[in-house]
DNA sequence: TATATTCTTGACAAGATTTGTCAAGAATAG
DNA sequence: CTATTCTTGACAAATCTTGTCAAGAATATA
């Protein structure tokens, strides 16, 4: 099971994009800068985004990327297995090979580990993500949270 | 967050041990042949595993490693943080400053993930996964499990 | 005591993966 | 026509994982 800072900076990525989904599209030199994410690294990962059908681009002056669906329809944990290659956390794939031939003695533990992650992931879209970045983010120090729109 | 072969081969390892609960001591060369696992490289997980106090080692012949504690008290967690260094999914360690110095976006995801992952890890003991492990790896094609004591 | 066994420790190396870069090209707005 | 921006393929450095090795220390047993 690997998340790396591929999956991480997609989703930071994903999350600006629906931080500004009212404005057309958004260039990765305006992302980069904002996110503090390497722009031809960016472009990498955009690539996949796009192949999986959860980014829209546009090229010429004034173009970029923007979400292809509206926020609350895209799930964490499809931008993260677009660009991630290795989640699964089994050593056998989920094949149940994994100790000549059978399954090794920690099979089912790792199955479990894969179904839990995966339902989180793909039970937060990224304006889930996104609302609860804000509130918390805001929360004062006498612990009585600002609750206040996305944007 | 990083789940490698080596969090798993100790895991592996330390479920062949809870298995032979009763013995005394088990030779590297043992666990090696039994569990498809490289001596020399479970070696060098062993020795994490034994400053984290999780085994008790003895030189010599019929020497080898055996658990300190019984199995039902050993977290499959506390195997897992003996031998991996980057099972944490925030790029910031979970120290808050992952954009320019504040929270990044997604900062609140991952460390829910992680509490997520953390918690399905510390609540299984060696015990538990053993158990599910004989359960489920004897689930008959009817579907009816056929339930047998641990051996 | 001698010997075979087994852990102990430190260091090293090959391979894979991640992370990041670059350049040439295609599309498009103005 | 020109500047902008995506598109594609390839490449390279850094890091990590995976695995190996050798010399040494402890210990059971004969």
């Amino acid at each position: 099971m690997h998340l790396t800072t591929k999956g991480k900076y997609a989703v930071t990525a994903a999350l600006d994009l629906a931080m500004h989904e009212n404005n057309d599209f958004i260039s990765i030199a305006d992302l980069s800068l904002r996110q503090s994410i390497p722009g031809p690294y960016l472009e990498q990962l955009f690539r996949n985004l796009r192949k999986a059908g959860i980014l829209t681009s546009h090229r010429g002056p004034g173009g970029g990327y923007k979400l292809s669906r509206p926020s609350n329809e895209i799930k964490i944990g499809q931008i993260i297995s677009a660009v991630e290659d290795r989640m699964d956390a089994t050593q056998c794939s989920g094949e149940g090979n994994c100790s000549a031939g059978s399954k090794c003695l920690a099979h089912n533990l790792w199955t479990d580990l894969n179904n839990q992650v995966q339902s989180f992931l793909m039970d937060r879209s990224l304006e889930d993500v996104l609302r609860d970045s804000n509130n918390k983010s805001l929360t004062l120090n006498n612990n009585k949270k600002l609750l206040i729109a996305a944007g």
